[in-house]
DNA sequence: AAAGGAGGCAACCGCTCTGCG
DNA sequence: CCGCAGAGCGGTTGCCTCCTT
Protein backbone atom coordinates (compact mmCIF):
# COMPACT_ATOMS: atom_id res chain seq x y z
CA UNK A 1 0.00 0.00 0.00
CA UNK A 2 1.88 2.95 -0.95
CA UNK A 3 1.78 6.57 0.86
CA UNK A 4 -1.51 8.44 -0.03
CA UNK A 5 -0.75 12.21 -0.74
CA UNK A 6 -1.01 14.79 1.14
CA UNK A 7 -4.28 16.30 -0.65
CA UNK A 8 -6.11 15.21 -3.77
CA UNK A 9 -3.81 17.50 -5.90
CA UNK A 10 -6.67 17.87 -8.94
CA UNK A 11 -9.42 19.49 -5.99
CA UNK A 12 -6.65 22.33 -4.47
CA UNK A 13 -6.30 25.36 -5.34
CA UNK A 14 -2.84 26.83 -6.30
CA UNK A 15 -0.72 29.77 -6.42
CA UNK A 16 -1.72 33.03 -4.14
CA UNK A 17 -4.16 33.02 -1.28
CA UNK A 18 -7.10 35.14 -1.59
CA UNK A 19 -8.58 37.33 1.32
CA UNK A 20 -11.63 34.60 2.13
CA UNK A 21 -9.38 31.99 1.85
CA UNK A 22 -6.82 34.16 4.90
CA UNK A 23 -9.96 34.73 6.70
CA UNK A 24 -10.99 31.12 6.82
CA UNK A 25 -7.69 29.60 7.73
CA UNK A 26 -7.89 32.53 11.06
CA UNK A 27 -10.75 31.96 12.06
CA UNK A 28 -10.57 28.31 11.74
CA UNK A 29 -6.97 28.39 13.95
CA UNK A 30 -8.12 30.92 16.41
CA UNK A 31 -11.21 28.53 17.12
CA UNK A 32 -9.35 24.89 16.59
CA UNK A 33 -5.70 25.59 17.13
CA UNK A 34 -2.56 24.50 15.05
CA UNK A 35 -2.05 20.87 14.18
CA UNK A 36 -3.43 18.35 12.32
CA UNK A 37 -2.73 20.22 9.32
CA UNK A 38 -3.84 17.28 6.72
CA UNK A 39 -7.33 17.18 8.11
CA UNK A 40 -7.24 21.30 8.43
CA UNK A 41 -8.42 22.48 4.60
CA UNK A 42 -11.27 20.06 4.51
CA UNK A 43 -12.43 21.26 7.90
CA UNK A 44 -12.14 24.80 7.19
CA UNK A 45 -13.61 24.31 4.04
CA UNK A 46 -10.33 25.25 2.04
CA UNK A 47 -9.30 23.47 -1.21
CA UNK A 48 -5.91 23.92 -0.24
CA UNK A 49 -3.49 21.17 0.48
CA UNK A 50 -2.31 21.13 4.25
CA UNK A 51 0.99 21.78 3.97
CA UNK A 52 -0.23 24.66 1.71
CA UNK A 53 -1.86 26.01 4.85
CA UNK A 54 0.42 25.34 7.25
CA UNK A 55 3.19 27.33 5.44
CA UNK A 56 0.41 30.40 4.59
CA UNK A 57 -0.33 30.36 8.74
CA UNK A 58 3.33 30.47 9.66
CA UNK A 59 4.93 32.34 7.16
CA UNK A 60 2.03 34.84 6.75
CA UNK A 61 -0.77 34.94 8.82
CA UNK A 62 0.45 33.93 12.28
CA UNK A 63 -0.32 37.66 14.74
CA UNK A 64 3.51 37.67 15.86
CA UNK A 65 4.70 37.83 13.10
CA UNK A 66 6.77 41.30 12.76
CA UNK A 67 6.36 42.93 9.19
CA UNK A 68 8.19 45.22 7.63
CA UNK A 69 12.10 45.84 6.89
CA UNK A 70 14.74 44.74 8.68
CA UNK A 71 17.36 46.58 11.03
CA UNK A 72 20.95 46.70 10.74
CA UNK A 73 20.71 44.77 14.29
CA UNK A 74 18.48 42.44 12.89
CA UNK A 75 21.10 42.10 9.72
CA UNK A 76 23.79 41.19 12.03
CA UNK A 77 22.54 39.22 14.11
CA UNK A 78 21.76 37.16 11.02
CA UNK A 79 24.68 37.41 9.72
CA UNK A 80 26.49 35.93 13.06
CA UNK A 81 24.06 33.24 13.31
CA UNK A 82 24.60 32.05 9.71
CA UNK A 83 27.61 31.91 10.62
CA UNK A 84 27.52 29.76 13.08
CA UNK A 85 24.56 27.86 12.00
CA UNK A 86 24.33 27.81 7.99
CA UNK A 87 21.95 27.65 6.07
CA UNK A 88 19.67 26.41 9.64
CA UNK A 89 16.90 29.08 8.65
CA UNK A 90 14.39 27.60 11.54
CA UNK A 91 17.02 27.74 14.04
CA UNK A 92 18.27 31.33 12.80
CA UNK A 93 14.68 32.34 12.83
CA UNK A 94 13.71 31.07 16.45
CA UNK A 95 16.22 33.87 17.56
CA UNK A 96 14.95 36.45 15.34
CA UNK A 97 11.26 37.03 17.28
CA UNK A 98 8.77 37.66 14.60
CA UNK A 99 10.71 36.40 12.05
CA UNK A 100 10.03 33.34 9.73
CA UNK A 101 12.78 31.06 8.26
CA UNK A 102 11.73 31.88 4.82
CA UNK A 103 11.26 35.52 5.49
CA UNK A 104 14.98 35.09 7.31
CA UNK A 105 16.11 33.08 3.57
CA UNK A 106 14.42 35.06 1.34
CA UNK A 107 16.18 38.12 3.05
CA UNK A 108 19.53 36.32 2.90
CA UNK A 109 19.41 35.78 -0.78
CA UNK A 110 18.30 39.00 -1.47
CA UNK A 111 19.95 41.84 0.52
CA UNK A 112 22.65 40.17 3.27
CA UNK A 113 24.44 37.99 0.60
CA UNK A 114 24.98 41.30 -1.52
CA UNK A 115 25.47 43.01 1.39
CA UNK A 116 28.68 40.30 2.72
CA UNK A 117 29.75 40.04 -1.05
CA UNK A 118 30.35 44.53 -1.33
CA UNK A 119 32.24 43.88 2.50
CA UNK A 120 34.40 41.45 0.49
CA UNK A 121 33.19 38.81 1.94
CA UNK A 122 31.85 34.93 0.63
CA UNK A 123 28.59 34.56 2.40
CA UNK A 124 29.02 31.22 2.15
CA UNK A 125 32.13 30.57 4.21
CA UNK A 126 32.28 34.27 5.70
CA UNK A 127 35.81 34.39 5.21
CA UNK A 128 37.43 37.66 3.18
CA UNK A 129 36.81 36.57 -0.44
CA UNK A 130 40.42 37.31 -1.12
CA UNK A 131 41.47 34.48 1.02
CA UNK A 132 42.89 31.66 -0.04
CA UNK A 133 40.85 29.11 2.28
CA UNK A 134 37.60 30.76 1.65
CA UNK A 135 38.10 28.74 -2.15
CA UNK A 136 39.35 25.86 -0.39
CA UNK A 137 36.55 25.46 1.91
CA UNK A 138 34.13 27.15 -0.92
CA UNK A 139 30.61 26.20 0.11
CA UNK A 140 30.96 25.25 3.92
CA UNK A 141 30.26 27.62 5.93
CA UNK A 142 32.82 28.25 8.70
CA UNK A 143 31.50 26.11 11.49
CA UNK A 144 30.82 23.00 9.01
CA UNK A 145 34.61 24.29 7.90
CA UNK A 146 35.79 24.11 11.07
CA UNK A 147 34.67 20.65 11.65
CA UNK A 148 36.14 19.30 8.63
CA UNK A 149 39.40 20.83 9.48
CA UNK A 150 39.20 19.26 13.01
CA UNK A 151 38.89 16.10 11.28
CA UNK A 152 42.27 16.42 9.68
CA UNK A 153 45.18 17.38 11.90
CA UNK A 154 47.60 18.81 8.56
CA UNK A 155 45.26 22.05 9.06
CA UNK A 156 45.90 23.86 12.05
CA UNK A 157 42.93 26.20 11.43
CA UNK A 158 41.20 28.26 13.97
CA UNK A 159 37.69 29.71 13.27
CA UNK A 160 36.69 32.84 15.33
CA UNK A 161 33.31 34.03 15.35
CA UNK A 162 32.93 37.47 17.09
CA UNK A 163 30.09 38.99 18.70
CA UNK A 164 31.76 42.05 19.48
CA UNK A 165 29.93 43.78 16.71
CA UNK A 166 26.57 42.54 17.70
CA UNK A 167 24.34 44.58 19.33
CA UNK A 168 24.46 43.24 22.73
CA UNK A 169 20.93 43.39 23.72
CA UNK A 170 20.27 40.90 20.82
CA UNK A 171 22.33 37.81 21.71
CA UNK A 172 23.27 37.02 25.39
CA UNK A 173 24.77 34.12 26.81
CA UNK A 174 21.54 33.24 29.05
CA UNK A 175 19.70 33.41 25.42
CA UNK A 176 22.20 30.93 24.19
CA UNK A 177 20.40 28.27 26.10
CA UNK A 178 17.51 28.54 23.89
CA UNK A 179 19.03 26.62 21.48
CA UNK A 180 18.71 23.46 23.47
CA UNK A 181 15.03 23.36 23.01
CA UNK A 182 15.03 24.49 19.00
CA UNK A 183 16.95 21.27 18.27
CA UNK A 184 14.42 18.28 17.80
CA UNK A 185 11.76 20.22 19.71
CA UNK A 186 8.27 18.51 18.23
CA UNK A 187 7.16 22.03 17.02
CA UNK A 188 10.23 24.24 17.07
CA UNK A 189 8.93 27.67 16.21
CA UNK A 190 7.02 27.30 19.95
CA UNK A 191 10.65 28.38 20.98
CA UNK A 192 10.32 31.67 20.04
CA UNK A 193 10.82 34.54 23.29
CA UNK A 194 7.35 35.34 24.48
CA UNK A 195 8.87 38.94 24.68
CA UNK A 196 10.17 40.73 21.93
CA UNK A 197 11.73 43.29 24.49
CA UNK A 198 14.74 42.53 24.92
CA UNK A 199 16.83 44.15 27.59
CA UNK A 200 20.33 45.40 27.05
CA UNK A 201 22.89 43.94 29.66
CA UNK A 202 26.19 43.68 29.63
CA UNK A 203 27.87 46.37 27.67
CA UNK A 204 30.98 45.88 27.86
CA UNK A 205 30.87 42.02 26.78
CA UNK A 206 32.88 41.53 24.04
CA UNK A 207 31.94 38.11 23.70
CA UNK A 208 33.74 36.10 20.88
CA UNK A 209 33.92 32.52 20.32
CA UNK A 210 37.00 30.31 18.43
CA UNK A 211 36.41 27.02 17.64
CA UNK A 212 39.75 25.21 16.93
CA UNK A 213 41.35 21.45 16.11
CA UNK A 214 41.95 19.37 17.85
CA UNK A 215 44.98 18.88 19.41
CA UNK A 216 45.55 14.82 20.17
CA UNK A 217 43.08 13.41 17.75
CA UNK A 218 44.21 12.01 14.40
CA UNK A 219 41.38 11.41 12.61
CA UNK A 220 40.89 10.84 9.18
CA UNK A 221 37.95 11.40 8.21
CA UNK A 222 37.19 14.88 6.92
CA UNK A 223 33.80 15.39 8.42
CA UNK A 224 33.30 14.47 12.03
CA UNK A 225 30.03 13.19 12.39
CA UNK A 226 28.23 11.87 15.26
CA UNK A 227 27.92 8.15 14.79
CA UNK A 228 31.78 8.50 13.92
CA UNK A 229 32.60 10.39 17.24
CA UNK A 230 30.02 7.49 19.15
CA UNK A 231 32.60 4.89 17.77
CA UNK A 232 35.79 6.16 19.15
CA UNK A 233 35.52 7.31 22.59
CA UNK A 234 35.55 9.05 24.48
CA UNK A 235 32.87 10.93 23.18
CA UNK A 236 34.23 14.30 24.81
CA UNK A 237 33.34 17.49 23.34
CA UNK A 238 35.20 20.09 25.50
CA UNK A 239 34.95 23.64 25.65
CA UNK A 240 37.36 25.99 27.30
CA UNK A 241 40.81 26.09 25.17
CA UNK A 242 42.75 25.17 28.25
CA UNK A 243 41.03 21.94 29.19
CA UNK A 244 41.17 20.78 25.51
CA UNK A 245 43.65 17.25 26.10
CA UNK A 246 41.53 14.39 24.52
CA UNK A 247 39.00 17.71 22.68
CA UNK A 248 36.95 16.61 19.53
CA UNK A 249 36.25 20.42 19.15
CA UNK A 250 37.70 23.28 21.74
CA UNK A 251 35.82 26.48 22.09
CA UNK A 252 37.44 28.64 23.64
CA UNK A 253 35.58 31.66 24.55
CA UNK A 254 37.46 34.89 25.62
CA UNK A 255 36.42 37.99 26.80
CA UNK A 256 37.95 40.98 25.60
CA UNK A 257 40.39 39.19 23.93
CA UNK A 258 41.43 37.60 27.45
CA UNK A 259 41.46 33.22 27.12
CA UNK A 260 38.81 32.30 29.00
CA UNK A 261 39.14 30.53 32.52
CA UNK A 262 35.70 28.29 32.11
CA UNK A 263 36.57 24.85 31.93
CA UNK A 264 33.13 23.34 31.51
CA UNK A 265 33.27 20.03 29.40
CA UNK A 266 30.81 18.81 27.51
CA UNK A 267 30.27 15.18 26.22
CA UNK A 268 28.31 14.73 22.91
CA UNK A 269 26.32 11.70 25.24
CA UNK A 270 24.42 14.71 26.77
CA UNK A 271 26.69 14.38 30.64
CA UNK A 272 28.29 17.70 31.33
CA UNK A 273 31.72 17.39 33.20
CA UNK A 274 31.07 20.73 34.84
CA UNK A 275 27.82 21.90 34.79
CA UNK A 276 29.01 25.25 36.14
CA UNK A 277 30.72 26.01 32.89
CA UNK A 278 29.02 27.99 29.88
CA UNK A 279 26.68 26.16 27.95
CA UNK A 280 27.40 26.96 24.16
CA UNK A 281 24.56 26.96 21.96
CA UNK A 282 22.65 25.44 24.86
CA UNK A 283 24.02 22.01 23.90
CA UNK A 284 24.88 21.19 27.76
CA UNK A 285 22.08 18.87 27.95
CA UNK A 286 21.76 17.85 24.64
CA UNK A 287 23.97 15.82 22.55
CA UNK A 288 24.91 17.91 19.92
CA UNK A 289 24.20 16.28 16.09
CA UNK A 290 26.75 17.37 13.66
CA UNK A 291 24.49 16.45 11.32
CA UNK A 292 22.81 19.68 11.37
CA UNK A 293 25.96 21.52 11.27
CA UNK A 294 26.90 19.53 7.75
CA UNK A 295 26.44 21.59 4.79
CA UNK A 296 25.25 20.40 1.52
C1' DA B 1 4.43 55.55 -22.56
C1' DA B 2 5.78 50.92 -23.47
C1' DA B 3 8.82 47.00 -23.29
C1' DG B 4 12.28 44.32 -21.22
C1' DG B 5 15.10 43.11 -17.31
C1' DA B 6 16.12 42.56 -12.53
C1' DG B 7 14.97 41.93 -7.94
C1' DG B 8 11.95 40.53 -4.15
C1' DC B 9 8.99 37.51 -2.05
C1' DA B 10 5.20 34.14 -1.50
C1' DA B 11 4.36 29.63 -2.41
C1' DC B 12 5.49 25.00 -3.93
C1' DC B 13 8.18 20.70 -4.06
C1' DG B 14 10.72 17.02 -2.46
C1' DC B 15 13.10 15.17 1.06
C1' DT B 16 13.99 13.99 5.96
C1' DC B 17 12.74 13.22 10.61
C1' DT B 18 9.79 11.59 14.26
C1' DG B 19 6.04 9.24 16.44
C1' DC B 20 3.04 5.52 16.49
C1' DG B 21 0.75 1.14 15.59
C1' DC C 1 11.82 -3.88 13.73
C1' DC C 2 9.17 -2.11 10.01
C1' DG C 3 6.14 0.78 7.55
C1' DC C 4 3.04 4.57 7.42
C1' DA C 5 1.37 9.23 8.47
C1' DG C 6 2.17 13.70 9.92
C1' DA C 7 5.04 17.52 10.32
C1' DG C 8 8.88 20.38 9.30
C1' DC C 9 12.85 22.04 6.67
C1' DG C 10 15.62 23.84 2.86
C1' DG C 11 15.92 24.57 -2.05
C1' DT C 12 13.60 26.14 -5.98
C1' DT C 13 10.10 28.25 -8.78
C1' DG C 14 7.18 31.61 -10.55
C1' DC C 15 4.64 35.74 -10.18
C1' DC C 16 4.54 40.55 -9.19
C1' DT C 17 6.58 45.03 -8.83
C1' DC C 18 9.91 48.35 -9.76
C1' DC C 19 13.52 50.23 -12.50
C1' DT C 20 15.88 51.22 -16.71
C1' DT C 21 16.08 52.11 -21.50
Amino acid sequence: MGRSPCCEKSHTNKGAWTKEEDDRLIAYIRAHGEGCWRSLPKSAGLLRCGKSCRLRWINYLRPDLKRGNFSEEEDELIIKLHSLLGNKWSLIAGRLPGRTDNEIKNYWNTHIRRKLLNRGIDPATHRPISDPTTHQLNSIPSTAAAVSAAGNPSHDVTTTISFATTPHHLIKPEELEDFKPVINSPDRRKNYPTSPEIQERCPDLNLELRIGPPHHQNYQNDVVTSSYIQQHQPPALVTGGRNSGGAIICFACSLNGEECSCSCTLSLNGTSGNSSGYDFLGLKNVALDYRSLEMK
